[in-house]
DNA sequence: AGCACGCCGACT
DNA sequence: GTCGGCGTGCTC
C-alpha cells in the first residue's frame, strides 16, 4: 500500500500539492501537521498536512517529503475548516491564508548552502577571477550562503558564478532548513554540588582570600539564593555584585559555579498577582447586560450600540468572567491602534496571567508563544486580546468572541491576500465553535446595524454616558461665513479661538483634528501654476516643514523641498490645502505659552511614540493636542473638554460610496473625547457647509436618522449592505494594457451580470508606484447567488489568465469592498 | 510567488 | 563575443 498527503503550500496556487509517504509516516503524520517538502528543483517549502490518503496521482510522480516538522497538529480541524471558508468566501488560495494565519516563524525556508569539496590537488589555475574569489572564502569558512556571495563579488545575480564552480567540481550546494523559532533560554548559575557542605564551602572561601573580586561573587551568590530561595540568574548576580560577566565565567571555568539554562516565556505578565474585584455596574449597563444574555439564548451575534463613554468596556468584562467560570477562551477582537496599554492594563488587572496580547508590534517570537500558549488551551491564554489576524489562533473551545469598535474598516486586511474582514469572519469562527459574538460600537457600521434590523443579529443598545455625563455639545461653525466677515486667522474661525482661550483658562485640555498630516497636501507656483506631483503616482506631493521635504503619501517617495519653481524659477511659491503640521505651527502662534503636540503617522513611527504622547497628554503635559483620525480609537482622557475639527468638508467629499458613514462616525468618534467626566464637554466643527445633512446628523447625535437616509442611498445605488458587491482592480505599468484588459474583462462580465457590472473606471489615483489602476465593480442582488457569483467571475478570471497579452496584469478580487 | 530557461541589447 | 535584461512556463 503506498501512503500520500496533500499539503497546503505559502505560495499562491490554487491547487494543493501531493506527496508520497512511508506507511511509518503515515501512522505517525496527522492533519494540521507541518512537514517540509521538496518544491520545484530546488526550493523547500513548509506545507501543512491537509489529507491523507491513498490515492496515487495519475498524470505525475509524486515527491518524497523530505522531513516532518511537527509531532502533533499546530493547526486544528476548525481552522482548517476557517481556512477554506475563508478562501472560499474571500477569493484567494489557501497558501494566501496560511500567509496570514501562521506566525512567520512557523514557515521555515531553505536555504542554499556551499561547502567547497575534498579533492586532492585541485588545479585553482581553472577559476576565473570570480570563481577564485569564492573558492578563496570557503578556505576560510567552511560553508557560505548565497547573501555571502553576494557580498564577496558585490552583485546581485551571483547564481551563474556558483552554477560554474559546481561544473568545475570545486563546490556543492545543498538546501538547509532551520527552525526559526528559538526558545528563550535564561543563563543561571548555582554553586558547584561539591560545595554543598559546610566545611568544603568555608575551605573554598578561605581558598579564595587572594581573590577577593571572586570571593564577593560568590558570597552575592550565597546571599541571593538564601533571600529569593530561587533560581539565580546571571544577569541579577552581575547587577548585584557589580562584577563583570568575565569573573563569572572564570568561577564557571574552574568548577566553583555551574550554569545551566531554563526555557522562559518571553511574554510575561508583569503585574500584581492579585486581581482585581470587576466594577459594579450601573443600571444602564446592568440592563444592556441582562438583555445581551436574553439575545445571546436565541442568537448567536448580537450588536451592541452604546454611545460614547458609556461604560461597553465593563459590559464585555462580566461577559468574559462568566465565560471564564465555564472554562472556555475568549477573544477579544480590537482594531491595531486601539490596542492600547490603557487597555491592556485594565483587562490584566481583573483577569491577571490569563491575558495574552496578540498584535503586530509583537516579535514573531512572542507570537509563537501566544500561539503555542492558546493551542495547548494553557491557563496563560484563556483571554487573547488582539488585532485582526488573531481570529487564526489555533483555539479549541472558544465560548466568546467580542469585537469592539466594530465598524472600524481597519479589520478588513487590504493588501495582500486574504483581504478578510476580520469582524466578518469572526461571526463565522464563532459559529463553528457554537460560541457566542459580541459586535460592539458607539457608531455601528451600516452592515451591522442593518443586520440587527433584519433580526440576523441580537441588538441592544446603551444611551446614557456613564455617570451620566451629558453627550458634548456640537455647534458647527460656518468658515464660508466666517472668511467673508473676516474671521478667520488662518484655518481658525474666531469662534474656535475664543472656545479654546475659555478652555485653557479653566485648565482643561484641547484636542484638534485635522485628517491629514503634513503641512500642505498641494505646493503650487504663483506665477505659472506648476505643482510638484511625485514621479511614481499621480499625487501631488506634500509638503513636510519639519524635514523641509516634499513626500508622497502613496510611494514613500520623497524629495528635499525646492526654493524656486522648478518649471519657471519663480519664487513665489503657495502652500494649498493644510495639514496636522501647520495646524499645528499656527496654534503655537495663537497660543504661545502653551504646551502643543502633534499625534499623526509621523511622530508615532518608532515603537513607543505613540504611547509616549498618550501618556503625556494622559499627565497633562500637553494643552493642545492636533492630530489626525489616530485620535479617535477608544482613549479616554478624562480633562479634554474641548474637540476642534478643523474642516469637516474634505472626508465628505471624499470620492467613495461609504464616505458619508465614515465621516458620521470619525466625527462622532472625535467628538466622544470630549468631556468624559462630569462636566459637559464642546465640539466645534468647521465647515464651508453647515447644511450638509451628515453635519446635522453629527450636531444632534442622530445615528438613526443617518441609518435611514444612508441606506436609501444605498438602496437607491445598489450599495452594500442592500447589494452585495465585488471589486476586481486591474495594475499593470502600461496604461493601455490595462485599458484593453480591463475592458476585456468587463465585457465578459457585462454578458453574465448585465447591468449589474459598474467600470471600467480609472480611480480618483489612476497610478500608484508605476502602475495604473483600473476597477470593475460587480454589484450582486440579494437573491442570487454568492457563490454561484464567484465561480462565473473565477471563471472569466481564468480565461483571463490564458490569454498571453494579458498575463502580465495583475488582478485583484475585493469581496464585499470595504 | 519563486525560479529556471530562453532570447535580444550594451559593454569588454 | 559575454553579461544581464525580463517574457514565459512550471511547480506534486
Amino acid at each position: 500500500m503506498q501512503y500520500f498527503i496533500d499539503v497546503i503550500i505559502p505560495i499562491p496556487l490554487q491547487k494543493l500539492f501531493t506527496y508520497s509517504i512511508t506507511a511509518s509516516e503515515s501512522g505517525f503524520l496527522k492533519v494540521g501537521m507541518r512537514v517540509a517538502v521538496p518544491f520545484g528543483k530546488s526550493k523547500i517549502y513548509t506545507g501543512i498536512v491537509y489529507k491523507i490518503h491513498e490515492n496515487a496521482p495519475t498524470v505525475y510522480e509524486a515527491k518524497d517529503i523530505q522531513q516532518i516538522l511537527d509531532d502533533s497538529p499546530l493547526v486544528n480541524e476548525i481552522q482548517l475548516q476557517l481556512w477554506q471558508w475563508i478562501a472560499g468566501y474571500y477569493m484567494c488560495t489557501l497558501g494566501d491564508v496560511m500567509r496570514a494565519a501562521l506566525p512567520s516563524a512557523f514557515i521555515l525556508e531553505s536555504e542554499t548552502v556551499i561547502t567547497k569539496n575534498i579533492v586532492e590537488n585541485f588545479d585553482e589555475s581553472i577559476l576565473k577571477d570570480d570563481e577564485f574569489l569564492v573558492f578563496e572564502a570557503l578556505h576560510h569558512q567552511s560553508t557560505l550562503k548565497i547573501h555571502d556571495i553576494s557580498n564577496i563579488l558585490d552583485k546581485k545575480n551571483v547564481l551563474p558564478v556558483i552554477k560554474r564552480l559546481i561544473e568545475k567540481e570545486a563546490i556543492s550546494v545543498e538546501e538547509e532548513v532551520y527552525e526559526k523559532y528559538k526558545p528563550k533560554l535564561v543563563r543561571y548559575v548555582k554553586l558547584h554540588a561539591k560545595y554543598s557542605s559546610e566545611e568544603s564551602l568555608s575551605k573554598l572561601l578561605s581558598d579564595l582570600q587572594r581573590a577577593q573580586k571572586q570571593r564577593q561573587i560568590v558570597m552575592t551568590l550565597f546571599m541571593l539564593s538564601s533571600k529569593t530561595k530561587k533560581p539565580v540568574k546571571v544577569k541579577d548576580l552581575v547587577n548585584e555584585s557589580a562584577a563583570s560577566s568575565a569573573i563569572i565565567k572564570t568561577l564557571i571555568d574552574k568548577g566553583i559555579l555551574e550554569e545551566y539554562h531554563i526555557q522562559t516565556d518571553r511574554v510575561v505578565y508583569s503585574g500584581s498577582e492579585e486581581t482585581e474585584a470587576t466594577k459594579l455596574l450601573n443600571e444602564y449597563q446592568k440592563t444592556a447586560l441582562s438583555e445581551i444574555k436574553t439575545s445571546f439564548k436565541k442568537q448567536n451575534v448580537t450588536l451592541l450600540h452604546g454611545v460614547t463613554s458609556s461604560g461597553k468596556t465593563e459590559v464585555y468584562v462580566k461577559l468574559i468572567e462568566d465565560v471564564l467560570k465555564d472554562g472556555k477562551q475568549v477573544l477579544y477582537l480590537l482594531p491595531e491602534i486601539a490596542l492600547t496599554a490603557q487597555l491592556i492594563t485594565r483587562l490584566q488587572n481583573y483577569f491577571g496571567e490569563q491575558v495574552s496580547i496578540f498584535h503586530s508590534k509583537y516579535s514573531t517570537h512572542e507570537r509563537v508563544e501566544v500561539w503555542n500558549n492558546v493551542l495547548h488551551n494553557s491557563a496563560k491564554a484563556k483571554i487573547v486580546l488582539g488585532a485582526r489576524s488573531s481570529i487564526f489562533l489555533p483555539f479549541s473551545d472558544l465560548g466568546l468572541i467580542i469585537v469592539d469598535e466594530e465598524h472600524e474598516q481597519s479589520f478588513k486586511q487590504f493588501d495582500p491576500a486574504p483581504r478578510y474582514h476580520a469582524r466578518d469572519t469572526a461571526v463565522v469562527l464563532a459559529n463553528m465553535h457554537q460560541a457566542k459574538i459580541l459586535l460592539g460600537s458607539a457608531t455601528p457600521s451600516l452592515e451591522s446595524y442593518f443586520n440587527a434590523k433584519q433580526n440576523k443579529y441580537g441588538f441592544v443598545e446603551i444611551t446614557r454616558r456613564y455617570n451620566n455625563v451629558l453627550m458634548p455639545d456640537i455647534e458647527l461653525v460656518d468658515i464660508k461665513d466666517k472668511l467673508k466677515k473676516k474671521r478667520m486667522k488662518g484655518h481658525f474661525s474666531d469662534r474656535l479661538i475664543e472656545e479654546m482661550t475659555e478652555t485653557l483658562k479653566a485648565g482643561h485640555q484641547i484636542i484638534l483634528f485635522q485628517n491629514r498630516r503634513g503641512f500642505s497636501p498641494i505646493v503650487e507656483c504663483k506665477t505659472c501654476g506648476h505643482s510638484p506631483q511625485c514621479p511614481n503616482c499621480d499625487v501631488s506631493l506634500t509638503y513636510h516643514q519639519y524635514r523641509n521635504q516634499l513626500r508622497c503619501h502613496y510611494c514613500g517617495y520623497n524629495a528635499a523641498m525646492m526654493q524656486d519653481c522648478q518649471a519657471c524659477g519663480s519664487q513665489d511659491l503657495d502652500n494649498k490645502g493644510f495639514g496636522t503640521e501647520q495646524i499645528e505651527e499656527e496654534v503655537k502662534l495663537l497660543f504661545p505659552d502653551n504646551k502643543v503636540a502633534r499625534m499623526d503617522l509621523d511622530t508615532t513611527r518608532g515603537k513607543y511614540g505613540y504611547e509616549k504622547i498618550i501618556t503625556a497628554l494622559e499627565q497633562q503635559e500637553i494643552d493642545i493636542l492636533v492630530g489626525t483620525q489616530m485620535l479617535t480609537k477608544g482613549l479616554d482622557f478624562r480633562n479634554v473638554k474641548l474637540v476642534g475639527i478643523m474642516n469637516a468638508d474634505n472626508m465628505l467629499n471624499f470620492p467613495d460610496f461609504r464616505a458619508h458613514e465614515r465621516s458620521y462616525q470619525l466625527m462622532q468618534q472625535v467628538s466622544g473625547r470630549a468631556g468624559r467626566t462630569e462636566e459637559r464637554g464642546k465640539v466645534l466643527i468647521q465647515t464651508y457647509n453647515p447644511h450638509h445633512n451628515i453635519l446635522q446628523q453629527v450636531s444632534t447625535n442622530n445615528y438613526v436618522d443617518m441609518f435611514i437616509e444612508q441606506m436609501n442611498e444605498r438602496f437607491n445605488f445598489k450599495y452594500p449592505p442592500v447589494f452585495k458587491q465585488i471589486k476586481i482592480t486591474l495594475k499593470h505599468k502600461d496604461y493601455i494594457r490595462v485599458e484593453t484588459a480591463s475592458i476585456w474583462y468587463a465585457k465578459s462580465l457585462r454578458q453574465i451580470f448585465k447591468d449589474n457590472v459598474l467600470g471600467p473606471e480609472s480611480p480618483p489615483i489612476a497610478r500608484i508606484r508605476n502602475q495604473f489602476h483600473k476597477n470593475i465593480l460587480v454589484k450582486i442582488p440579494k437573491q442570487q447567488s454568492l457563490v454561484k457569483t464567484k465561480e462565473a467571475i473565477i471563471k472569466i478570471n481564468n480565461s483571463f489568465q490564458s490569454i498571453k497579452d494579458f498575463r502580465s496584469v495583475k488582478v485583484i478580487l475585493n469581496v464585499d469592498n470595504f
